[in-house]
RNA sequence: GCGAAAGUAGCUCAGUGGUAGAGCGUCACCUUGCCAAGGUGAGGGUCGCGGGUUCAAAUCCCGUCUUUCGCUCCA
């Protein structure tokens, strides 16, 4: 099956077994907004459960918070989200590409620096010995209208950036004559302001609105509340806080299914360190969390790292695990060393200290941080599109199967009289309701056993239970496999231990 | 945002100007069957939405929305 196909067929089957819809689809759909179903949302819920235990409840120095997701506007000031999520955006008609303004007109003031250098080197090569830099620069005709043309230019287009006036930026490319390098040609479109957060309003009167921003990542929650969890728990550095939240991000181009929406969910985890030790937690981390992915056995060979080369305005190092989606591989989990960077800035803008004292090293200081950031929608899509399988069985019949991990699958084990009569189904009824009561289970008997075996495949459930007849006699049933479609007769009273031991969480996250 | 393709039943799709179809799935009854596709019946669609052309539009034209792919953008 090629990539694609694949990947339309697991579209449809999140829609057709209730995992995803499209959001607002009687209204035609929300662009880039989906819906998680009933499946879907027992599925998402495992996701989290297991990725908080393995954060709050595994680690003794790290613990929870649910911030909110509206925050103070100033919040987004000092994570420098403000400034780094508006881009002037500017097209070009005839090659269709777009770029950024600003940084068209960067590129051409360092054309300008260049030609300077050219000058500067022949002018060199001129005097030889006897050249003097200092005094070339301040005397030759050339450089110093060079230096004044880009000084104006850099002075215009920050005076115009900031007065968000957008005309005047694209008059600047037009009075510069600045060409696309792809068409070569200087019909451009209008500077549009895009900014990758969403506005909001508190408030119901007109005046008395404040506008705010819905939170573009949940991290900030997490960084002006640190001090209030460290106090309140007693924490020592180095300690962490993980939290799940939703975030969201007018991306101008969303798509590919729930992998990059504008509302989406983020499971975060930012680890509190000493100045200069980041490498190290940056070392230990990236390890730690490539096996805790491992440990849901999607297969080794699907996962590889992606170092950053071009970093993020506030990190010193950062890397992505990478996932092999049905369209390649694509980021799945951040890992980032942060700095300082956060902290710093929040104590510049609220004018508190956020410093932390080391008892140990008799100091106070702003500590580090270091972040794991995992897209749960992501996640959602890794395991959905791992777990689809279309098998040709030994008798050539054909076979859809959502082999999802026992430990995320949205119903653990579903109960099924072989027939509907002989009082198997009361019996079934009767194991059915004490299952539900440790696990999402469920009751079928409708359809031949067959069929509803293979409704369970496509359903993502990896036990199905059944009582025959010999259930009547000796108190025993069958546990059917969904992977291996194999089948086991226990005995009635051992059920329950043996699904808690394939779906617990000891035993899965052990395979670490 | 640009370009290409697509949108008809829950899912997959046929239908290319003349009464809206199939397969699977769903529901009911029969069949009591250990790995899908037994029988009978039922329900489900103003053919994405809006406009136009026409005696007549799912079908032709225009617009629009949504999705996928490619470019582009992006923590």
């Amino acid at each position: 099956m090629s990539n694609h196909s694949q990947f339309k067929k697991i579209i449809s089957h999140a829609k057709e077994y209730g995992y995803i819809f499209p959001s607002s689809e009687i209204y035609e759909g929300l662009s880039a907004v989906y819906d998680y179903g009933q499946q879907g949302v027992l599925l998402k819920n495992n996701i989290k459960e297991y990725w908080w235990k393995s954060m709050v409840q595994l680690n003794e120095n790290i613990v929870g918070l649910d911030s909110a997701i509206l925050m103070h506007p100033t919040t987004w000031k000092a994570s420098g989200h403000v400034d780094a999520f508006n881009d002037p955006l500017i097209d070009n008609k005839d090659s269709n590409k777009r770029y950024r303004a600003d940084v068209l007109v960067e590129d051409y003031v360092a054309k300008l620096e260049h030609k300077i250098e050219k000058e500067l080197n022949k002018a060199s090569k001129r005097f030889g010995e006897s050249f003097d830099k200092k005094q070339f620069l301040s005397t030759s005709h050339r450089v110093i209208e060079y230096k004044k043309k880009s000084e104006l230019i850099i002075s215009r287009l920050s005076k115009s950036l900031e007065n968000e006036d957008f005309d005047d930026v694209r008059k600047l490319i037009e009075e510069l004559e600045i060409r696309c390098p792809i068409s070569g040609t200087k019909n451009w479109s209008d500077v549009k302001q895009f900014n990758l957060m969403f506005g909001t309003k508190i408030g119901a009167s007109a005046e008395s609105t404040t506008e705010l921003y819905l939170r573009p990542e949940t991290a900030q929650g997490i960084f002006v509340n640190y001090l209030n969890v460290q106090k309140t728990s007693r924490m020592k550095i180095p300690f962490g806080i993980a939290q799940i939240g939703k975030a969201f991000r007018n991306e101008i181009i969303a798509r590919q299914f729930i992998f990059r929406m504008r509302e989406f969910e983020q499971m975060e985890m930012q680890f509190f360190i000493p100045p200069g030790t980041q490498k190290i937690w940056y070392k230990q981390w990236k390890e730690k969390r490539l096996n805790w992915h491992l440990s849901l056995g999607l297969g080794d060979d699907n996962y590889r790292f992606h170092d950053h080369e071009k970093l993020a305005h506030y990190a010193d190092a950062a890397c992505d695990i990478e996932f092999k989606f049905p369209f390649g591989f694509k980021e799945l989990e951040g890992i980032h060393s942060r700095t300082d960077f956060d902290l710093s800035n929040h104590e510049k803008f609220s004018g508190k200290k956020l410093k932390y004292f080391d008892t140990e090293k008799n100091e106070s200081y702003t500590p580090f941080v270091l972040e794991t950031s995992i897209g749960l929608d992501r996640m959602f899509l890794a395991i959905l599109s791992n777990s689809l399988k279309e098998e040709t069985l030994n008798d050539g019949s054909q076979r859809t199967v959502l082999s999802i991990p026992a430990i995320l699958a949205p119903i653990k084990v579903a109960v099924l009289p072989l027939v509907n009569k002989d009082g198997l189904p009361e019996i079934a009824i009767n194991i059915f309701n004490k299952l539900k009561l440790d696990f999402n289970s469920s009751y079928d008997h409708k359809d031949a056993i067959g069929r509803r075996y293979r409704r369970q495949d496509a359903l993502g459930t990896p036990f199905c239970i059944t009582v025959d007849h010999q259930t009547l006699v000796d108190q025993t049933i069958t546990v059917r496999y969904r992977d291996t479609m194999n089948q086991e007769r226990i005995s009635l009273k051992d059920v329950s231990k043996k699904i808690q031991s394939e779906v617990s969480f000891k035993n899965w996250i052990k395979k670490v």
